[in-house]
DNA sequence: TTAGATTGATACCGTTTGAATATTGATGAC
DNA sequence: GTCATCAATATTCAAACGGTATCAATCTAA
């Protein structure tokens, strides 16, 4: 029988099951009775061929096949949402939206000092900030949640074009009466030893400031007492308040002025580069992304974000 | 008032009118007559609060709000499609995630082995190995964390269902400096006096490789000199290495090329079997389970895991 | 063990929604 | 001015959807 189309009611029907792992109760949150519910999801496992829920004696449970379907009907539904949302802004006469990847120590200060450029520029363009771990940023900017993605890029990604936007040096983060706080510069080697506080390592495949951390370390055959590991760069300043040890951190982050933190160069570091970029699909056109990357070189320009550069392996800055 | 939702149907419709740029041709494409065209996208808009086409004397153009909500429409039904291929897929058990337990000696070379063939055969599928402990993974399985676990099971389980996937016959590694290192094959008698490497109790109630090989010893009068606890065969292998004593491993232990150390079968082996067995859920009927535990028959069969055996105790190699 | 409660599935019915046909209105071509 | 083209409107009919009543299976409590 050629059943009905898949249908955005039956995706917001399908999830409010698979939240409530239970009929009855989904039946109650999307103000309708149960029979009605059971039919469309009977329906909606012919269309797509598969089972969606295994019936329990008490509630159901998403199956496999289940899970996957309700990753990709999440993503709809807000996908959905948001296109309501942009084409309102749109009809509005506003400019449009803006959704703006970002992580730990870029929100610190680089991010912000763009955006209050560029809204200087297009006030009426509404600006999100998503947190996001550089893989997701990925992910998203694939299905088109994002518009650009800020974060710190290594190789090249197929379909999206990045550019350095600001060139960072490495920087200690210690305590004050810690020993190595009392020059103005530190030497790598110094490190050995040490109790080190470190971020975890993304996902393989795509090494980020983690890993490039951390061959540092190893390059001058830096050995660490012992690591301990935190998810964004403001735990490991707390922690480096604390007296837990010290971290290896971007200039950026300096800006975190937890009491009895402060910031120390390494006499090597010009030798070591940990670019910050902007991340977007090679395939965007929209004059709002133009406008975007337009003011982010400007600011980048008037900043001297990338003036510290020189090795030979430098990306270029721009690339399309 | 209230109208009717988005719906993809109205998403397909608005794209085939905005792509044809006329209502008399996107109908005809779409298989339906002009007038409900008209009324859906009148709905759309209503929904929507925005005029999306200009009408024009000859067909309609594109607003600019419009143009906003092409772009939008177009992604959610290119991920539609996504979403139905994917979920498909992961009916056929071809797209999803396997959670596997494992341990010690097991990771060595039968999991890696078979991973790689499953994943020959479904490269979509996640994999993530987990080592843990037997009681771990039984845990784990009821709590539906684990999806198979490996290892070695000589009791029932409720709820669960296992199947010997290698019979291992016992081994003895040994420095070949050692007198017991001279020959072939070892009598387990000749162990009397010796220092020895075992692995620490499971926990009680449920027998483990420890346990057996313990009583194994016993049940030939070999009272040991003295017993040094490590956590896993490689450890073990490393004492061994080091001269420490010696230790009674598996077969697929024998991976384990250590300096020094080398491994020698037992004359009375044959009457020792150290199952290595995976185990899943009974009630566990999904497709992606399904095909996993074929492709281990598959591959056991290939490799000839399971024609060593032949004591009458024997457990059938499958049971469902 | 039995009685009640819970949960999903089924049957049936009324309402809503969508699509087809016929028609109208507006605009441009000749 | 007449015809052709295209979108909008009116009306009718069928399909889809949701509601009530009810059933079957299972778990809980007395």
């Amino acid at each position: 029988m050629q059943l009905t189309q898949i249908e955005i009611r039956r995706l917001r029907y399908f999830v409010a099951v698979a939240e409530q792992r239970s009929f009855r109760a989904a039946a109650l949150h999307l103000h309708i009775s149960q029979p009605p519910l059971t039919r469309q999801i009977q329906q909606l496992e012919a269309v797509l061929e598969v089972t969606l829920f295994e019936r329990l004696p008490r509630g159901v449970e998403l199956t496999e096949a289940g899970r996957v379907f309700y990753v990709e009907a999440r993503n709809i539904l807000d996908l959905t949402q948001q296109a309501v949302d942009r084409v309102r802004l749109a009809g509005e006469g506003r400019l449009g939206r803006l959704d703006v990847g970002t992580f730990g120590s870029a929100v610190l200060s680089t991010v912000p000092t763009i955006m209050l450029a560029f809204r200087r520029g297009y006030p009426r363009v509404e600006i999100t900030l998503h947190n996001m771990r550089r893989d997701e940023q990925l992910k998203a900017l694939r299905e088109r949640r994002l518009t650009v993605g800020f974060n710190r890029f290594f190789e090249d990604e197929p379909g999206l074009t990045w550019e350095v936007v600001k060139r960072e040096k490495l920087m200690l983060a210690v305590h004050e009466d810690h020993p190595l706080a009392r020059t103005e510069s530190v030497s790598l080697k110094a490190l050995a030893g040490e109790q080190f506080i470190a971020f975890p390592h993304a996902n393989p495949g795509s090494p980020g400031f983690s890993e490039r951390a951390r061959a540092i370390l190893a390059e001058f055959n830096v050995e660490p007492a012992g690591i301990l590991e935190v998810d964004d760069v403001t735990s490991a300043a707390s922690l480096v308040s604390g007296g837990f040890g010290l971290s290896l951190v971007t200039e950026s982050s300096a800006v975190l002025q937890l009491p009895g933190v402060v910031y120390r160069r390494f006499e090597e570091s010009g030798e070591f580069r940990f670019d910050l970029a902007m991340i977007y699909r090679s395939d965007d056109d929209s004059s709002l992304l133009r406008a975007f990357i337009e003011a982010v070189r400007s600011i980048r320009g008037e900043h001297g974000w990338v003036r510290a550069g020189g090795a030979a392996d430098t990306r270029p800055l721009s690339t399309n």
